[in-house]
DNA sequence: TCTACAATTCCAGTAATATCGAAATATGAA
DNA sequence: TTCATATTTCGATATTACTGGAATTGTAGA
């Protein structure tokens, strides 16, 4: 992870639509949901949807499978997780601090 | 935290010289960092990096302490700390999965 | 007060992004 | 093949964001 690739990544979610669908990928789990299911949750017209995921997997954080006519989004956890540990990467200089942003043991074996 | 609140954190971030920044003052712990430096540690000019940390201190991502002249900037550890809740929350409709965003167990105590 | 310095605000030009109608592509079913 | 559905691409417009020179505010020291 370097500096670009963060700042790719935060964009993509940076956008309403966007982090709304990475949201609902979060909690719909490793299966995905289809793009039309998508767009009809968050309220958004397919085509204008189907440009905001294209963001989203341009910057790693879905992945896309195909199923016949259908097109699955699925969150990318460990893009994710990758992020969370670059900002929170050597906090308060490596010291111990209490307002600990580094990521856990588990998570970074996860 | 909201949909709303999160994007514009997301947004403060998704920018390099801001993204620099926060990770500057991360590392830079709880006393922070004095504007100049920051300006001359990212390489731009002080007006150009006074917007920036306008935005960021605004999204709440960092806040600030004056001290004579000079504005000391620091990390706001907590906004972050739910903006990685946020994004994790209830992830795979709360069963157990491997690939786990939601934060640690330390994490949500800190 | 006068000068120096830190930081911010103002302003204008430029660049990037969001939106969605219409058209195109692709798969499945009749 | 023909039709319907799922999704994406194209194109044009509107909105928002980034940048940095110049001017401004505020503090410290001579």
């Amino acid at each position: 992870m370097n500096n670009a690739t963060a700042v790719e990544a935060l964009a993509a979610l940076a956008q309403d639509s966007r982090l709304a669908v990475y949201r609902i990928l979060v909690q719909a789990g490793p299966d995905g949901l289809a793009a039309g299911v998508l767009a009809e949750r968050v309220g958004v017209p397919p085509n204008t949807l189907s440009f905001h995921l294209k963001t989203l997997g341009h910057a790693r954080l879905v992945a896309t499978r195909h199923s016949g006519r259908f097109v699955y989004y699925s969150a990318n956890y460990d893009a994710m997780n990758a992020l969370i540990a670059f900002l929170g990467d050597n906090c308060c200089g490596g010291r111990p601090c209490a307002p600990v942003v580094a990521p856990s043991r588990a998570r970074r074996q996860a």
